[in-house]
DNA sequence: CCTATATATGAACGTACACTCACATATTTG
DNA sequence: CAAATATGTGAGTGTACGTTCATATATAGG
């Protein structure tokens, strides 16, 4: 490991400011930091976002979805398979169709929270 | 507008389940898809939200980032440049260092919970 | 059974981007 | 001013990923 014993700070310690609990703070470790940018990740695309935006009001087809959304079946099926993973929606089969819904409630809060933050 | 007047819903109208307000329903238009989407990109890196971790807790220059975070001062520097395009970060200069902060509460208060949520 | 419809998936292609490297800028110190 | 320290930045490289294209699977209808 690079880091030496001390966890090498600028010879100018900057840590002066501090209070007392100075090298107490540790980053957030490699593993949850790659959990958490996944689940992110999964947010920063703008069709998986209109997507989310549609699911949010009622359940829909993929073939509605593409529809509304101006896109390839392919296109929305393969982004739909990423929400899968994610556990963001769920779906129903009915017949040929498939109906997708959000997974919980819990994605339009973050979604919308992020829509007011936007608007400043 | 590219839409037709109806929207071209599958042949067998998938509606038939929904509320009168079929129709009704637009996705998020594209631009606004984009900013947000632009927004929790910022948030899909682990090395960004480790940064932000240690931000949340107290002020730090860029030297004692890149020691806690094991990394090169360029590539932390390079993060916090996304990082402050982001307006995510606020900075103030001391001499040769520069210190960082988080511009304000409410990263932390979605960082909280995203870690909360992915703790299921 | 055969065709059409609805959805899923693998490969390919182009783009975005995180890190490294080299170098530039700025500030302190001698 | 010259050397050292702290940070910023442009170019290059390897990887991740969103879309398209071709194709596969599944179900409904005749």
């Amino acid at each position: 490991m690079p880091s030496s014993d001390t966890d090498k700070i600028c010879q100018v310690v900057c840590s002066e400011h501090h209070t007392d609990s100075s090298g107490n703070v540790d980053p957030l470790v490699m593993v949850e930091a790659q959990k958490m940018g996944d689940f992110f990740n999964v947010l920063s695309d703008p069709t998986r976002l209109r997507l989310i935006s549609l699911l949010a009001e009622e359940e829909f087809c993929v073939c509605d979805l593409a529809a509304k959304l101006e896109m390839t079946h392919s296109a929305i099926s393969h982004q739909l398979r990423a929400l899968r993973a994610a556990r963001l929606v769920s779906y129903r089969k009915v017949g040929r169709q498939v109906f997708y819904r959000l997974h919980d409630q819990h994605v339009v809060d973050l979604y919308r929270t992020v829509q007011e933050h936007l608007e400043e």
